[in-house]
RNA sequence: GGAGGGGUACUCAAGCGGUCAACGAGGGCAGACUGUAAAUCUGCUGGCUAAGCCUUCGCAGGUUCGAAUCCUGCCCCCUCCA
């Protein structure tokens, strides 16, 4: 699928793991050529300064960025604010609210903490491309569009597709690939990397810096990663995602829930393990070790990078007891409700602790023997909690509050 | 500017005067199974002071014993023509 991989050295060499999981790298032979320089490379990533909240799906190209700054390289984190105001519609036909000054520059504080989770913060070039824009002319506006046709930016899939499915393209979305090439232009970007959405604008960097008298960059894009239910990508609207600051708890048990399959997607493109030693733990798989302690292996990984060391052997821990064990969390915080003289109804107490989002989806809950107090299955749905009561709810296999009723 | 089509629950999508809290599919949740899952099977999937009641089908009115279904006005989306 790479082109050029087949005249790399053998497997798992350290370029194989640089680009392991890629999508495509484009002029693979050129990458090859660069790394065997000595001098360190200027590797280029954008960020859209709107979307505060990264996902495991946000770090497959984040971790990408980590393996080239532990291979002596330098990565530039570029936030995209000057785009930012404007609003970036590519993807879809809705547009985006422009965003403020302060809403940015908020947004990036954000970005940066979560990001320096993975990436070396000494090691990391953050730019912002108002630099360069802020005070660009129109008259140099105009030059940099007069660089493309509209021919060549309707070669780019989403505008050729709504061009003839007649949807409307704005003249500025045409300007957006220019703003991003230019960029590649501005920071000297030997590499740039991306999502596979983005492949027409990280060309068109190529273009620029060759009609700039630069070295065109190296280009690399990455796949999307699968949600939890692997099929479509991972996403919060789509709810199959794992937020890097889910408590490890959670993170870890997300990351059990994935199917077998999925686990060598997610070790491919999440782990920093050598690929040699993915290839070892699928063949040990296939030799009959069971996949669930593999897959412990990768939410131990997981949960160690974003909690800290530690954390991730915890969380197994937690883990087996609660699930393999059944065995009752210990670690709940309590909650006090306050109950009328004759009581707080079961299906009120249950919603009341936020297990529950309302008393009718209680009493279903009831219904289908999903709810227990202190392990113990409760059919009553007339039950009432008299004050004084101190126990474990607990609906379904993963929600527990400890109440105590006064 | 003109002509036509459409807005239904988380999503898609039926319904076109009563039996509609609204078919079906997806998703989600729960139960069984298990290796934790996935797959599979089963159930649930508006709210409530719960065998009853209340609110929902773009918004606001109207007709009717009765409206998601008919009428009027408004808002929004799409297609075609200019």
């Amino acid at each position: 699928m790479i082109d050029g991989f087949r005249v790399m050295p053998k497997q798992n060499s350290p370029f194989d793991d640089l680009v392991r999981g890629a999508a495509e790298v484009i002029q693979a032979d050129e990458l090859a050529e660069r790394l065997a320089g000595l001098r360190p490379l200027r590797v280029k990533v954008g960020f859209d300064p709107t979307a505060p909240d990264l996902h495991l799906g946000h770090t497959v190209i984040i971790n990408a960025m980590r393996r080239f700054q532990d291979a002596g390289h330098t990565v530039i984190f570029l936030i995209g604010d000057f785009t930012g105001m404007i609003g970036d519609p590519s993807g879809k036909n809705v547009t985006r609210k422009p965003l403020t000054e302060d809403q940015i520059k908020a947004n990036a504080q954000t970005y940066a903490e979560q990001v320096f989770k993975i990436l070396d913060r000494e090691k990391t070039e953050i730019r912002f491309n108002s630099e360069w824009f802020g005070d660009m002319g129109a008259a140099d506006m105009i030059r940099l569009a007069a660089s493309h046709t509209v021919a060549r930016m309707l070669e780019r899939d989403d505008f050729d597709k709504r061009y003839k499915g007649g949807q409307p393209i704005a003249i500025h979305e045409f300007l957006y690939p220019l703003v991003q090439g230019h960029d590649s232009v501005a920071l000297q970007a030997d590499i740039e990397m991306g999502g596979t959405d983005q492949k027409f604008n990280l060309l068109v960097g190529r273009q620029l810096q060759t009609q700039a008298g630069q070295k065109p960059q190296i280009i690399i894009t990455w796949p999307l990663l699968e949600g939890t239910d692997g099929v479509q990508k991972m996403s919060k609207s789509l709810a199959n995602y794992i937020a890097i600051n889910d408590p490890p708890g959670e993170m870890f048990g997300k990351l059990m829930s994935i199917s077998d399959e999925l686990m060598w997607r997610y070790f491919e493109l999440l782990s920093f393990r050598p690929g040699s030693e993915l290839d070892a733990l699928k063949q040990a798989v296939a030799d009959g070790r069971n996949p669930r302690d593999v897959k412990f292996e990768l939410g131990i990984e997981i949960v160690d990078r974003f909690h800290g060391p530690g954390a991730g052997k915890q969380a197994r821990e937690d883990f087996i007891a609660r699930f393999r064990d059944s065995a009752l969390p210990e670690d709940v915080a309590e909650q006090v409700l306050q109950a009328p003289a004759d009581g707080l109804g079961i299906a009120a107490a249950l919603t009341a602790a936020g297990l529950t989002p309302s008393n009718s989806e209680a009493f279903r809950m009831i219904k289908q023997g999903a709810v227990r107090i202190d392990g113990q299955r409760v059919d009553d749905r007339e039950l009432a909690l008299k004050p004084g009561f101190d126990g474990l709810l607990q609906v379904g296999k993963r929600k527990f509050a400890r109440v105590r009723v006064v």
